[in-house]
DNA sequence: GCATGATCATGC
DNA sequence: GCATGATCATGC
């Protein structure tokens, strides 16, 4: 019997459901109601597991033991290792109510603030009555954690009050997110309290990469690969940002080249390795050579090692990984993959050459500004509609080099389109096959931003 | 000289 | 085998 009152009971109520599947684990009463879909696994939980009515009230679900039910999507590596299929969404923000909040008494908070977690695995065309339930555990967080978060919600609300609740995006933050909610994006336009432009509707949500780090501790993988550059949580005071932290580590060595920054510290790196910039990042953090930096995986934080030209152009452009030409025109704007980086947060880490040295100038917290980002969403759009038409190759020279139809970087400020393979012959398949060669399929390519927007935009203050 | 297209090298 | 960061080659 579950006693509603009592954190404990409930906790260990939920963890029966370990290696069940709904179905296994509920009355059969289940089976007189089609539930399908995403989002109903959570239903069904509710309703036939733990008895009560789904609702969406501001209290927590179990709110005499102050606890929230979430459950969330797990998929497996090929190592057998779970990780997140997607960011955990929390309560919707109401842009009219909550800028008058204080963190502590917000609804973010009271609801929140003590989760009881399921994690299923997720598998494709299969029944959610039979999802594996693989983790269950109850989750509050770590002091050093919850400074960062109140400190995202924080950003938020600033925004909010600015007038910008439009404007809000999942790269501003780095635990706690605000990501888009809601079918269709003009369904989902909401009034906010500074401004009579519209905005989506967003919920708080827990990224992808903070989501992983409560899973790896509730299966209690091994830790060791990861270092934490906050090892106190009082080092994070409420004036000092993970942003701050960092930032300051890497200013005692502006302006000195990456040989001094190495002997400076003590030690001798091989120049050669790919991993090189990563392991000199690593050490100016005082982590440990090849691990990972656990507040960046968390805040799922793009490292990018830029060298910059004396001229100062960056000597690269910046590319993204490769896109498959199918997936391309089947995901929307904001599923694809080019809009959920650039909606990230990045860690610009910028060396200019001198001579043959390399000279630490700065490094930059940094997302793309909304304006850019729709900027961005041209080339991508531009993409969509080549790839759509099988008008592909231009035409072909004389060396057997060919030019394409593709977005190029002088006719965009923000990105542009370009090859991104071993070699011609290293392809995807095209869904439309080429209208001049009849090709079915073609080069990998991939989103790259433009030098020069990395130079105005990024490197510039 | 730079933009564009093609490819290499390393490491998992 | 492939992704990723880096570099080379061609041509406007």
């Amino acid at each position: 019997m579950i006693n509603k009152y009592d954190c404990n009971s409930i906790i260990s109520y939920a963890k029966k459901l370990k290696n069940k599947s709904l179905i296994q684990a509920c009355e059969k009463e289940i089976l007189m109601h089609n539930y399908q879909g995403k989002g109903n696994f959570g239903q069904v939980l509710e309703k036939f597991y733990f008895g009560y009515e789904p609702n969406s009230e501001a209290e927590p679900d179990f709110k005499e033991a102050g606890l929230e039910l979430k459950s969330s999507p797990l998929k497996q590596l090929k190592n057998g290792e779970y990780r997140a299929k997607e960011r955990l969404v929390l309560n919707i923000i109401n842009y009219m109510e909550v800028y008058k909040e204080k963190f502590e008494t917000s609804s973010f908070w009271k609801k929140n603030a003590h989760l009881l977690l399921v994690f299923y695995l997720y598998e494709k065309d299969s029944n959610i009555l039979d999802y594996v339930i693989k983790l269950v555990d109850d989750w509050s967080y770590p002091e050093e954690d919850l400074k960062v978060i109140r400190h995202d919600w924080e950003i938020i609300n600033r925004k909010i009050k600015d007038g910008l609740a439009h404007e809000l995006s999942e790269g501003d933050t780095y635990y706690l997110g605000a990501c888009t909610k809601g079918a269709t994006a003009k369904k989902s336009l909401r009034n906010q309290p500074y401004n009579k432009i519209k905005a989506k509707q967003r919920a708080y949500s827990l990224k992808q990469g903070y989501v992983n780090h409560i899973i790896a501790n509730i299966a209690q993988e091994e830790r060791a690969t990861y270092g934490k550059i906050i090892k106190q949580p009082k080092i994070l005071s409420k004036s000092v940002s993970i942003e701050e932290l960092v930032v300051s580590k890497f200013k005692l060595f502006y302006g000195k080249s990456t040989h001094e920054i190495e002997i400076n510290l003590g030690l001798h790196l091989n120049r050669k390795a790919k991993s090189y910039f990563a392991n000199l990042t690593n050490v100016i953090l005082g982590l440990k050579l090849g691990q990972k930096i656990e507040e960046f995986e968390k805040a799922e934080i793009q490292v990018k090692t830029v060298r910059i030209k004396e001229n100062d152009l960056p000597k690269e452009n910046i590319s993204f990984p490769n896109f498959k030409y199918i997936d391309l025109i089947q995901a929307d704007w904001e599923d694809s993959d080019f809009y959920q980086i650039l909606t990230r947060k990045f860690f610009f880490v910028f060396y200019q050459f001198k001579g043959s040295n390399l000279i630490l100038r700065k490094v930059k917290f940094w997302n793309m500004p909304h304006s850019d980002i729709l900027e961005a969403k041209k080339v991508w759009a531009q993409m969509v509609n080549i790839i759509s038409s099988g008008h592909i190759i231009k035409k072909i020279s004389p060396k057997g080099i060919r030019s394409t139809y593709f977005p190029k970087k002088k006719d965009n400020r923000v990105s542009h389109v370009r090859p991104h393979a071993n070699n011609a012959a290293d392809t995807y398949k095209l869904p439309v096959a080429d209208k001049l060669t009849g090709a079915k399929e073609y080069t990998k390519h991939c989103f790259w931003l433009n030098a020069s927007y990395v130079r105005d935009e990024i490197y510039a203050d």
